[in-house]
DNA sequence: GCCAACGTTGGC
DNA sequence: GCCAACGTTGGC
């Protein structure tokens, strides 16, 4: 089982929007970097946890959890001219970008803001710190287990 | 809204 | 296969 940190704009899709529908799997789509690709087709797999990040927003934040229900597929938004990450190179035959099915678990009782996980030393090998471009990002344990203490959840 | 970081594209 | 130009991300 492995831990992740996926983010996403809330304006564009928000932990609420997620958590408005607990029943239902929502697609991880639009995803259209190759690192990021890779982890989704090759490495996220059901029963893995993620870390929901909100970015570009004036905090930014790990907001919330939730739990991959469906390992690595292709992203069928991008073979539709009307979608926004719509991607000619794309096709069914041979799909270029990847996306996965999440469902919400949890809201964090206290947001774990980007300003408190860079002030935390354990947290700097983060790729969220170190490098705050990539929206998929692997997560240890012990970092999972410290955004959890930082977040006010029970172990 | 600015701009640094960095990923991608395309000419050569 | 290099690298300049360009586009995007995302913190501030």
């Amino acid at each position: 089982m492995n831990y992740w940190l996926f983010k996403t704009e809330p304006g564009c899709f928000s932990i609420d929007d997620l958590k408005s529908r607990p029943d239902m799997t929502e697609h991880w789509d639009g995803v259209r970097n190759f690192q990021a690709r890779n982890f989704l087709r090759d490495t996220v797999k059901p029963g893995d946890l993620v870390l929901f990040y909100h970015s570009n927003i004036a905090e930014p934040a790990v907001v919330g959890i939730a739990e991959v229900v469906r390992e690595g597929y292709p992203d069928f938004t991008a073979f539709d001219p009307q979608a926004e990450h719509f991607d000619p190179k794309s096709s069914v035959e041979k799909p270029i970008w990847y996306m996965v099915d999440v469902q919400y678990v949890k809201e964090l009782k206290r947001p774990v803001t980007l300003e408190r996980i860079k002030s935390n030393p354990l947290l700097s090998e983060m790729p969220l710190v170190r490098r705050s471009r990539l929206s998929i990002q692997p997560v240890t344990a012990e970092q999972w287990q410290i955004i959890m203490a930082m977040g006010g959840e029970e172990r």
